[in-house]
Formats: C-alpha cells, sequence, structure tokens
RNA sequence: GCGCCCGUAGCUCAGCUGGAUAGAGCAUCGGACUUCUAAUCCGACGGUCGCGGGUUCGAAUCCUGCCGGGCGCGCCA
C-alpha cells in the first residue's frame, strides 16, 4: 500500500490521538497536496476550534507527536496552522522499487469486491452508431475495466434496442429485399441507415405497407415463431456491425454482453404485477402508472412514469424496472452504473426512485446514472456532418485513422517503418486520439469534438502519452534490455527522478477514486501527470548513458516502472500503446 | 411554470469531501537539437472563478437570490 496520502493520514491520526486522546483518532486529517511540501495536513485550523486553542499550537502540538521514523523526513509548521510534509527519499525509493518488483505495481485488490453491472453503449438493432454512442461506449468499458483491475467482479451489459414498433416495418421491409440478401450481407439491408430509412418511407407513403407493418408488431409480440426468425436475422446483423465497430475501437464487449430489451419481455408482466401488489401503480387516465414521491409536473401535478400504456402495451420505463429487478434478484449484483446520456438523467431518477419504493434498490444495492454530455462540434452545437445529418462513428473513426496517418507521414526518421508497422501504429494513434480526447474530460459535461485538437503529438493528448510510453521503450530497445529485467535498485538523486517516483506512487488511490466516482477522467489526468513527470526525467536524467552503473540500474527500473504504470492506466482507459512510434 | 446540468485565462478544459499565491493544454511571444525519437523541452504573457448576498478563522468549492446558456417534464426509446 504505497500510497502517501494513507501513510501519512495514519501517521497524522496517531499523532492526533496521542496528543488529544482516542476520540480524534478517527478524525479526518485532511491532507492535501501540497505547494510547499509533498502534501500537507490542514487538521490543525479545523481542530483549534473544538479544542478552543490557537491553531498553530494544535499544530506544533501533532508535530511534537508525530512519528516520522522511516517515511517522513521533514515536518513544518507554517501559516495559520498547516504541517507541511516532506517524504524521506528513501522511503520514495523503497515505495517505487514495490511497484517495480510487484505484478499489480503494488496495488491491492479491494477487500471488498462487489458486484457491479456496467451498462453501457446500448445501441439499436437496425441503427447506425453514431458519435452519440461513442461517449457511452468508451467511457463504460473503463468504467468496467478499471473496476474489474481492482478486483471487483464486472458484468457488463450491452442493453441494446432490440425490440419495439420500428421492427414491424423493419421485417416487412427485409421480406420486400428478400431475406437472402441479408444472409450475403446485401448492402441494401448491411448498411442500416439507408435500410431503417426506406422501411420508414415505405410506412409512411405506403398505405398497405403500413397496415402489413403495424399487423407485424402484433405477431411479433405475441411471439410468431416466423416473425421472430425474421427479427433474429435483423438483430444478426447489426451484431455483425457492432461487433465491426467495437473492434475497430479496441472495445472489450461481445455478444455474451448483450442482453437487449427482449431478453426481458417475460418479466414486464410479473414486475408490473408485483407494482401493483405492492400497491406501487395505479390506473390513471386509462395507464398504468407510478407516482414517485418529489416529482413533479408542468401544472405541479405529481408526475407519473407509465409501466403500461393504456393499450396494454410496455414500454422502456416498464423495461428498466424489469432490468433493475433481474439483475437484484437473480444476478444478485451489488451496484449498476448506467452509463447513459445525460438528457434521460429524469427518467433515470424516477426509475431509481420507483424501484426502491419496490424494495428492489436499497442501501445495499445501489445504481447510479454517469450522465453522458452530449458532444459537440466546434460550432458548439450538436455533431452534425456537414450535410446536417449524423455523424457515423465508423467514418468519424476512419478519419481519425486516416488523419493520423498524415500527421504520421510528416515526420522525419532515420529508419522508415515498413507499410505494416505504419498502418498498426497510425491506427492506435488515430483511435487512441479519439478515445483519450473523450476519456479526458468529466463524463457529464459537454465537450467538443475536434480532431486538429486531439490528433496532435503536443499537449494533453493520446499521442503524446503512447509516445511516452514509446520512447521508454526505445531505450530498452536501444539498450538491448527487457523492461522486465530491470530490478534497480531505486535510489533517488535527482530531483525529476524524485517527483516522478512519487508521482508513480498515487495510482492506487487515483484508481480507487475512479472507480468509486466511475469517473475515468481522474484517471486519465493521471496518466498525463505520470508522463509529464516522465518527460522532465527524460530531458534531465539519461538512463543508458548515466553517470555510473548505480544511477543507471537505478534509472531503468525507474523506466521500468513508469512503463508499467503508463501501460496499464492507458490499458485500463482502453487506449492501446504502441511499442514504437 | 417546475426540475436537472452548466457558466473558471483569447480557445478547450481540470480543480468543487472548503484551506496558503486558482491549475493544465492549445494559441501568442522568446529560447533549446554533435546527447536514449525535437512526434520533445524550457521560459514569458494571460483570470473581477457569470453577478450580488450569506455561512466560516478561511469559499472557485457549501447555502441563497438574480443573469446567461443547455437539457428534460403521460402513454417514443
Amino acid at each position: 500500500m504505497p500510497d502517501p496520502q494513507l501513510v501519512l493520514a495514519a501517521r497524522v491520526q496517531a499523532a492526533l490521538s496521542a496528543a488529544f486522546g482516542p476520540s480524534y483518532a478517527d478524525a479526518d486529517p485532511v491532507i492535501r497536496p501540497s505547494q510547499f511540501a509533498d502534501l500537507q495536513a490542514n487538521v490543525a485550523l479545523p481542530l483549534a476550534k473544538r479544542l478552543g486553542r490557537k491553531p498553530r499550537d494544535v499544530a506544533d502540538e501533532i508535530a511534537a507527536r508525530l512519528d516520522t521514523a522511516d517515511v517522513i523526513a521533514n515536518v513544518e509548521v507554517s501559516g495559520p496552522g498547516f504541517l507541511n510534509l516532506t517524504l524521506s527519499d528513501a522511503w520514495i525509493a523503497g515505495e517505487a522499487q514495490n511497484a517495480l518488483e510487484d505484478a499489480r505495481l503494488g496495488i491491492p485488490e479491494t477487500a471488498a469486491p462487489q458486484r457491479v453491472v456496467v451498462e453501457y453503449s446500448s445501441p439499436n438493432v437496425a441503427k447506425e452508431m453514431h458519435v452519440g454512442h461513442l461517449r457511452t461506449t468508451i467511457v463504460g468499458d473503463a468504467i468496467a475495466r478499471i473496476l474489474g483491475f481492482l478486483g471487483h467482479e464486472v458484468v457488463r451489459d450491452n442493453h441494446v434496442g432490440d425490440w419495439g414498433t420500428p421492427f414491424g416495418m423493419l421485417i416487412e421491409h427485409l421480406l420486400d429485399l428478400g431475406e437472402d440478401a441479408a444472409a450475403r450481407d446485401d448492402s441494401s439491408v448491411s448498411d442500416l441507415t439507408a435500410f431503417y430509412q426506406a422501411a420508414r418511407q415505405k410506412f409512411d407513403a405506403d398505405e398497405a405497407f403500413a397496415d402489413r407493418s403495424r399487423r407485424r408488431v402484433v405477431a411479433l409480440q405475441a411471439g410468431d415463431p416466423e416473425t421472430l426468425r425474421l427479427w433474429q436475422i435483423l438483430v444478426d446483423v447489426s451484431k455483425r456491425y457492432f461487433n465491426l465497430v467495437y473492434r475497430q475501437l479496441g472495445v472489450t464487449l461481445t455478444d455474451d454482453d448483450i442482453k437487449g430489451e427482449s431478453f426481458y419481455n417475460d418479466m414486464l408482466a410479473p414486475t408490473v404485477r408485483e407494482l401493483e401488489d405492492k400497491g406501487i401503480a395505479v390506473v390513471s387516465e386509462g395507464a398504468l402508472c407510478a407516482f414517485p414521491p418529489g416529482f413533479t409536473g408542468r401544472e405541479g401535478e405529481p408526475l407519473p412514469m407509465i409501466i403500461r400504456k393504456s393499450d396494454g402495451g410496455y414500454n422502456y420505463s416498464t423495461t428498466d424496472l424489469a432490468t433493475i429487478r433481474y439483475r437484484v434478484d437473480t444476478e444478485r449484483v451489488d451496484r449498476m452504473v448506467y452509463v447513459v446520456g445525460a438528457p434521460q438523467a429524469l427518467h433515470f431518477q424516477m426509475v431509481f426512485a420507483v424501484a426502491r419504493m419496490a424494495g428492489w434498490l436499497s442501501d445495499d444495492v445501489q445504481a447510479e446514472h454517469a450522465k453522458i454530455g452530449n458532444v459537440l462540434g466546434t460550432d458548439g452545437k450538436i455533431l452534425k456532418t456537414r450535410a446536417g445529418g449524423t455523424v457515423k462513428l465508423a467514418e468519424l473513426l476512419e478519419e481519425a485513422v486516416e488523419r493520423a496517418g498524415a500527421v504520421f507521414d510528416e515526420i522525419q526518421r532515420d529508419e522508415p517503418l515498413d507499410d505494416a508497422t505504419r498502418a498498426a501504429i497510425v491506427r492506435d494513434v488515430g483511435i487512441g486520439a479519439v478515445k483519450y480526447a473523450d476519456l479526458s474530460v468529466a463524463l457529464d459535461s459537454e465537450y467538443v469534438f475536434d480532431f486538429d485538437r486531439m490528433i496532435t503529438f503536443n499537449g494533453k493528448t493520446g499521442p503524446y502519452l503512447q509516445y511516452a510510453a514509446a520512447r521508454i521503450r526505445s531505450i530498452f530497445r536501444k539498450g538491448g534490455l527487457a523492461p522486465e529485467d530491470a530490478a534497480g535498485p531505486i535510489v533517488l538523486t535527482e530531483p525529476a527522478e524524485r517527483a516522478l517516483a512519487l508521482q508513480l506512487l498515487g495510482f492506487g488511490s487515483v484508481l480507487e477514486q475512479a472507480a468509486a466516482a466511475a469517473e475515468p477522467h481522474k484517471l486519465a489526468t493521471y496518466v498525463y501527470a505520470v508522463a509529464d513527470a516522465y518527460t522532465t526525467f527524460h530531458e534531465n536524467c539519461p538512463v543508458l548513458k548515466a553517470p555510473d552503473e548505480a544511477a543507471r540500474a537505478s534509472r531503468l527500473a525507474l523506466c521500468a516502472v513508469t512503463l508499467r504504470t503508463l501501460e496499464t492506466g492507458l490499458h485500463l482507459l482502453g487506449v492501446p500503446t504502441p511499442e514504437r512510434m
């Protein structure tokens, strides 16, 4: 457990207890980053009031009782009562050494593993994935990876939209085209946007077609085998397409993770029945509704959540409730993270509220909505194509790779890389650029999508981070060494070495925070800080040409830990790390 | 009308479990390649943290009222 913040917190708490009595042992020591030392403890200020003493005196007393052995090199009281804490170089070096020798970089798996379902991506069958799916897919995947690394049991859940009234017209349109077209991946079927639009157009223009479509919806919902078979064809075509995009994007979702809306069909009626039995659902204006307290509509009237329409059909609220019930009763999850667009915030608030009324959610089973902000164009509006249409995700990614290639080709290099190597690097860089740009801003803020900003090797970008890792690999290559063989011992003499090592020790707590809050951008920020610290080290501390053998061994070890931290961090974000660039 | 989110440097964004002089990247300007990838680095410039009150020893951070922007609000998902 190398995290300096935790180690110091324990020491300060012990000092509090020793100075003021055991009842102060669990007081928050308020350890914070400091510009005057490595860290500072601010606990003396709030404590002063409680003790009725001067903050400075309290700070002095804590300092006097503080066990500094092995860990703390210097303590000083400054300002109104801040405790500035400087860590010992040897301790930092020792912890970095531990990280080097540990397969998990010294980061323990959680002592309280949870079963966590992460619902993300959730595209619609028979519809092209667009930029709107980009963030929910990328962010959800990062959350799932981070939770998994910390030892939680992650259930990835791709809640695809594979059911509903549009399937009537889609199936009829499929019949018109001939289902063999789908089988041989005919473009009239596999071009999902065109397929959907053609069906829609016929539905609007052709009365007979519309009638057929409506009858087909009834047949679908009644479970007619032939209709279900046709429906399955459409689902399969879409799955093939989703997987293409997921592979392109480097996302961990597989077919096994798909639990579409149709999966819950049989559970809708029992779910509704349970809500009725519990007196939560009542009929209002012909529809069966739940009225969770605290929600009001336009006129201040109670806001209903409709769980069965007046025509007897179910809607997405019903499905979402059935989903929660299933996850609680059958999957026995402890936590649910919904990585879904921010506009659905009210919907989820109500769903969660009703689920709590029903007793499905409680203090023991939590649900949270990771609200994904919209992706905007450089004009500040929702991202659209020049023509005003939605931007297809696949095309967006292709453009990213293309642009990465253009930047790549401008670089002069001594030994040119062959085409296959170039293609692989350019793909990693293009995709990595898009993913890092997306993951580096808080997930709930809208963010401006700008290729020019993200596909550059300067600044806070994916390529910059990949480059930092590639430079380290390059050193090992040049030295004819493998990173795994670096053994140290790590000794810190230069300021840049110390700063880098200290930065590396914060990895575990950053992951904890990112996992607890379901906020990967905290990790994205950290990885950049590591790369930044490394770059300073790289500029100031020659590795292969270090002044002596001990320094060389130490620096190689530092490089090895840094490399693994960068690669692990980027991997948990889903950003690929090419070995050379 | 009600609810949620947002407003921090010219631009894009961090920071928001309250803590010292508010950070980063880009852009701009000025520097650094016989040295492990200059796909890089260093420095400078740049901010009434939307505005006003309040709580506090201390507020970008918490509370409240305005202003400005986005989104949502009964049978679509």
